[in-house]
DNA sequence: AGCACGCCGACT
DNA sequence: GTCGGCGTGCTC
């Protein structure tokens, strides 16, 4: 009589939060594994979570599986442990969990093995031809992009030049003047290593203390000043794991992933580095995630999503800017990649270091409970002085578009003197306001409670929070009046001011409407290192990363945004961005000079940067959160939901919390519903309900038990929802 | 989420 | 008489 086949748990992709039961083909399946499964009347891809003798169900009611996708497991016992406390933590369907974890081409059952990559070359044919005789410009662009490349090139890579390169390459071929290749998509990029510099007491100490520890899980808080030399720690860290043969994860923010990025990497290890982001096309991504979980990328680089990447010698795990919010995905499973990764390390036994010159209030508390080991780098590298921080008072200064005179004198001071200058401002386009001087009337967006963003060199009118745009209203459709004006200030008004005041300053602007694709951030950035222009505006896409050693002169134009605000993380996002944007000034040799734009000039955040002083701010920040108790002295969750009008989705958050009181979880807490900070977006109306409670464990009792309840009855359908656990903004 | 089934309105 | 609206139920 032959065995009955074994029953398999399987993960399926859908938003439900249980396995699978599936009979398994006589070849027994190794966890881990990929199978097609029918489901319904559709056929998913499914993973292999755990096997046994039987089902719960009747035996009647299993379906066989389709297809095995896995000979060797896709994943390890390790990783699939992983991804269950995942969807444990953050109460999300398990295999909604996988499928995010995975490359899209081996969620849709591709065979998981690498292709090699597809790579273009110039012919001798496309050496020798005239770029100017080419018609189109895609095709012009790509061909000096490869005559430029000292190697062939991805097509990501190609990409970043032409947004038709597809197109474009084709042309390219059919006309002999470009040929592909496929190579293994993991090259050593570097032959000659670059020299690690000496470094500095503080650097080696800190140096010294993750390598004491080999083998262990422990955190750092590695504290550095900008330009303290935090990377070299990094990467002295990382060839001390290297010469033990294990691979180490480094987390970066996501602009913060650039080519200069990879490129000290690549400088310093000849070792195949695994890059991942999202500007990879699926076939590089898989070929990367493989190369890591063969173990053939000693290094791994990559952003959020990267935090799931396979690492069977996983011996350091890297997250730098630890207290950056692009590491929280802010919808489907709403991870933090930074907690991810510490678990991670833990799990594995291996150390962690989280980096920042503005730790978060979380990984601080942490330290000071002596969870993590704080590390300081207290001096900047290269014996640079810290910049000089001076408060503009707004309340006492006449201010035309948004800059002060002492503002503005201190940018003339620098154009006289050749230096360069940064100025910040949270804000893009021309006035956040397009206001009647008639009646009063402000141009609303029909769809969101917000302003419409009045943008002068489209001459169009713009809602940020939902895309919609139409052409600038001329008539008050209130009053009749045609006395319309823009109020308040964005980067492209200061940009104009600038060019009106100093006409013979080189100004770039830098924000999501000047560099739509990825090559023109660089560019800019690239161009002002360079010293090719005076002065940069721009969003908070100019604070990350870059060394302008030229720039003397910070101008944070409009400071008090999230002073006041209602959601806790302000204040703290806020000092991080501006301590992150002076951080730009006076490198190297030259001493450099911040100046706060602010109507609060009392407030405690400013006399802490004036004085540069990080602890003071993190004892009033601190403080506040233990008053209110908020994070990191309480923990959260905060049920969202959506609907067509605002009563169906206070009426649903009223009966989830019926729902969750009757759970009876003593030390949790639910609130009233409210409707959301910005109630109406994008033509739907919004409104949450925060859990609170001061241990984690019955917060975590409460909302498995409360999520399942709440997808399993039918009230959910007439809403959407999503639970969001540790939520970084209440919005 | 999909994808079916199922029972009530305006159309070739 | 049918095509199709979205309410409700199920997925091993």
């Amino acid at each position: 009589m032959p065995k009955a086949p074994a029953v398999l748990h399987v993960a399926v992709p859908t938003p439900l939060y249980r396995t699978f039961d599936y009979l398994a083909p006589a070849p027994a399946i190794a966890v881990g594994a990929r199978v097609r499964v029918p489901f319904g009347r559709r056929e998913l891809v499914g993973v292999v979570l755990s096997t046994a003798g039987d089902s719960e169900l009747p035996r009647a009611k299993l379906k066989h599986v389709r297809q095995v996708l896995d000979d060797t497991p896709l994943l390890s016992q390790d990783m699939v442990a992983l991804l269950g406390w995942t969807a444990d933590y953050y109460h999300h369907p398990i295999g909604e969990v996988f499928a995010t974890a995975l490359p899209v081409l081996l969620r849709q059952g591709r065979a998981a093995t690498a292709q090699g990559e597809r790579v273009y070359r110039l012919t001798d044919a496309g050496r020798a031809a005239d770029v100017a005789t080419l018609r189109a410009a895609s095709q012009r662009s790509l061909l000096a992009a490869l005559a430029r490349a000292p190697e062939p090139l991805t097509a990501s890579a190609l990409a970043e030049h032409s947004a038709a390169w597809s197109r474009a390459v084709q042309a390219l071929m059919k006309k002999g003047l470009v040929a592909a290749d496929e190579r293994p998509c993991l090259t050593v990029h570097s032959v000659v290593c670059s020299e690690a510099p000496v470094l500095n007491a503080a650097q080696q100490a800190a140096c010294a203390a993750i390598a004491a520890t080999p083998d262990t899980f422990q955190a750092y808080l590695l504290h550095g000043i900008t330009g303290s030399g935090k990377t070299e720690v990094y990467l002295q860290a990382i060839a001390a794991t290297l010469a033990r043969g294990r691979q180490a994860l480094v987390l970066v923010p996501e602009i913060a992933l650039t080519p200069q990025v990879v490129a000290r990497f690549r400088a310093r290890f000849a070792v195949p580095i695994a890059v991942l982001h999202s500007g990879l096309t699926e076939t590089e991504r898989l070929c990367a995630w493989l190369a890591a979980r063969d173990g053939l990328a000693p290094i791994v680089l990559g952003t959020r999503s990267a935090a799931f990447t396979p690492l069977p010698k996983l011996g350091l795990v890297i997250v730098d800017e630890e207290h950056d919010a692009s590491y929280k995905q802010q919808d489907g499973l709403r991870y933090s990649a930074r907690d991810v990764a510490v678990y991670r390390a833990s799990r594995a036994k291996v150390p962690i270091v989280l980096g920042s010159a503005s730790p978060s209030l979380e990984s601080v508390q942490h330290a000071r409970a002596k969870r993590y080991r704080l590390l300081e780098l207290p001096e900047r590298a290269g014996a640079a002085a810290l910049p000089e921080v001076q408060l503009l008072d707004m309340r006492r200064l006449k201010s035309h578009d948004g800059l002060s005179p002492p503002l503005r004198a201190s940018i003339a001071a620098r154009l006289a003197r050749g230096e360069q200058t940064l100025l910040f401002l949270n804000r893009r386009g021309f006035s956040p306001v397009w206001m009647c001087h008639g009646c009063g009337w402000l141009a609303p967006c029909a769809r969101c409670d917000a302003r419409l963003v009045y943008h002068r060199g489209t001459r169009q009118l713009r809602c940020h929070h939902c895309g919609a745009e139409q052409p600038v209203v001329e008539a008050c459709p209130s009053c009749g009046g045609a006395e319309l004006k823009p109020l308040g200030e964005g980067t492209e008004r200061i940009e104009t001011a600038l060019t009106e005041l100093f006409p013979q300053a080189r100004i770039e602007r830098i924000d999501r409407d000047t560099v739509r694709r990825k090559g023109e951030l660089e560019a800019k950035l690239e161009a002002m290192h360079a010293g090719h222009a005076d002065i940069l505006v721009g969003t908070q896409m100019l604070t990350k990363g870059h060394d302008f050693p030229n720039v003397t002169l910070v101008g944070v134009l409009n400071a008090d945004q999230g002073l006041y605000s209602s959601d806790f993380h302000a204040t703290e996002r806020l000092f991080q961005q501006i301590l992150q944007v002076s951080g730009r000034a006076g490198r190297a040799d030259k001493p450099g000079q911040v100046l706060i734009q602010t109507w609060h000039p009392q407030h405690a955040l400013f006399a802490a940067l004036v004085r540069h002083d990080f602890n003071a701010f993190v004892e009033y920040a601190l403080a506040e959160r233990r008053e209110t108790d908020f994070p990191p002295f309480s923990y959260l969750a905060l049920l969202r939901a959506e609907a067509a009008t605002r009563e169906v989705a206070l009426r649903f958050l009223r009966w989830a919390r019926a729902q969750g009181t009757a759970l009876a979880v003593s030390g949790v807490s639910l609130s009233e519903p409210l409707p959301a900070p910005m109630e109406r977006r994008g033509g739907r109306f919004r409104a949450q309900l925060l859990v609170q409670a001061s241990e984690r464990r019955p917060l975590h009792r409460l909302l498995g038990a409360w999520v399942r309840a709440l997808s399993e009855t039918r009230e959910a359908r007439a809403v959407r929802w999503s639970l969001d656990v540790d939520p970084v903004d209440l919005y």
